[in-house]
DNA sequence: CCGCAGCTTTGCCATAGATCAAATAACGAC
DNA sequence: GTCGTTATTTGATCTATGGCAAAGCTGCGG
C-alpha cells in the first residue's frame, strides 16, 4: 500500500530500503514525528543484519560506533570481572535498542560483551546515523530523550528493586521485565543477572515447590 | 559585570532574577546554547528556595511535578520497603539535578523521599518550566537528553559496581561518587547506600585499619 | 554543663548464599 | 542415535552478612 502513492524512482529505492527495516521505522514513528524523506535518509544510513545463535556482536575492549535495534532474536550483555568471572547484566529483546551506552556516549571502551541467544535480526545504527538523526531530524534530540528516559527508568527499576526484594522475589517477577525469558536464556545467565550462583538459583526452585 | 551592557529596564528585572539562580544558569550555558531572552524565561519560571538540615522535599506517595537543581547542599533519596525499613538509594549534591525522575516521566506517584542532611540552597523547576523549555528552547530537547544521558552513565556504573564490587571496594570507592561524602552524611545512611547495614560496615572499616 | 537521643562499635549467634565436587540431565554435532 | 560438551541438581562445607542486644560515643537543646 505504501507504493500505491506516486513516488518517484529514487524514492521506491528508499522505501525498498525502509521496508528491511520496518520495525525500527514504526518504532520511530512511534516516539517522534518525521517526515517520509527524513525517515528515508535515516534509516538508508541503518544496515540490517543477521547473526546467527552465539554470535559475538561487539567486545570489551572496543570502543562501540553503533546502536542495535533487535528486530528478532535475543542478545546479552555480560560482563567479565578481574577473577575472570562472566556476569550476564542485561538481556536485549525485540524492539530493543541495545549497545555499551554509557561507552557509546564517553567514546570509551567498553567493559561488556554483547552476544545473541538465538538467531537474530537486527538493525545497525551507526553513530554517524545517530549524529545525523541530531542535527537533521527536527525532532531528533526529542527521539534521544526518549529513549535515554525509557532506560533510565529500567535502571531505577533494577535499583529499586536491588535495595527492597531479595533474588527470589526478582527471580519470580523477572518475566516482567523479560517475557518468556525462561525460554530464551540458560538458568545460569538468569542467575548471574539476579546476581546469584546458577546452584544457589536451583535451590531457591527447589524450595519454592517444596512449599506449594 | 552582566550589568554593563546597555540592557532596558524589563531585561534588567530578569537578570535580577536569574543571579539568583547563576548556578543553574552556568549548568544549562554548559550544556546547550540559549540566547540570554531564552535563558531569562526559562529562569524566570524557576523559583530559588532555602530549606534547613533535615528537611523533607518531597514524600513518597506523590507524583512528583518538580525538579530540584542543588546550588549548596546535599539530599538523600530514599526508598522505604514493605517492612518500614529506609534505604538511602542516593545522595545529590551541588550543581545536580534531583527528583524521582523516574516517577516525575511516567507522572505516577513517587516511591521515594527527599530530604536535606544540611541547610540546602536549591532552584524549584516546575513540570511547566520543562515543558515550556521543551517547546520554547531552541535546544529543549537535547538539554533533557543531556540530562537523561548523564543519569544514565551514572546509573549504568552503579549496576556495573554492584556485580563486580564487593560492598566494601563500594565503600573504599564512594568518594569517586560522592566526594566528602563522609563528612556531609552519617554512616548508617552510606552503609545502606551500599546495601549493607550500618553494623557491618563498621566491622569492614576495623578490618580494613586492623591490617594495616 | 547536663542529659537524652541517636550514632557507632562490639559480641554472639543465625542465615543466605558461595564454593567445591560429584552425579544427572539436556543439548548439539556428527 | 551416540558421544562429548555444557547445564542443572544435589550434598557438604565455608564465608559474608544480618539480627539482636548491650555498651560506649557524640552532639545538641535546654
Amino acid at each position: 500500500m505504501l507504493l500505491a502513492q506516486p513516488f518517484g524512482p529514487s524514492v521506491i529505492i528508499q522505501i525498498t530500503k525502509a521496508c528491511k527495516v520496518e520495525q525500527l521505522k514504526q518504532a520511530i514513528g512511534q516516539m517522534i514525528n518525521t517526515t517520509p524523506a527524513e525517515m528515508g535518509e535515516f534509516l538508508r544510513r541503518c544496515e540490517p543484519q543477521t547473526h546467527k545463535k552465539r554470535a559475538n556482536l561487539s567486545s570489551a575492549g572496543t570502543v562501540p560506533n553503533e546502536v542495535l535495534f533487535i528486530e528478532q532474536g535475543i542478545i546479552r550483555v555480560c560482563l567479565t570481572d578481574s577473577s575472570g568471572v562472566e556476569h550476564t547484566i542485561h538481556f536485549a529483546l525485540e524492539n530493543q535498542f541495545i549497545c555499551d551506552y554509557s561507552a557509546f556516549l564517553r567514546q570509551e571502551k567498553s567493559l561488556y560483551d554483547l552476544e545473541t541467544l538465538e538467531e537474530t535480526r537486527l538493525v545497525v545504527i551507526p553513530r554517524s546515523a545517530i549524529e545525523w538523526g541530531y542535527e537533521h531530524l527536527a525532532e531528533g534530540d526529542r527521539m534521544g530523550r526518549s529513549i535515554a528516559e525509557f532506560y533510565f527508568i529500567y535502571q531505577d527499576n533494577r535499583i529499586k528493586n536491588q535495595y527492597i526484594r531479595t533474588p527470589k522475589e526478582r527471580y519470580d517477577n523477572i518475566t516482567d521485565v523479560f517475557p518468556n525469558i525462561h525460554n530464551r536464556a540458560p538458568q545460569h545467565m538468569i542467575a548471574s543477572y539476579l546476581g546469584i550462583t546458577s546452584v544457589h538459583l536451583s535451590r531457591l526452585k527447589k524450595e519454592s515447590y517444596r512449599k506449594t
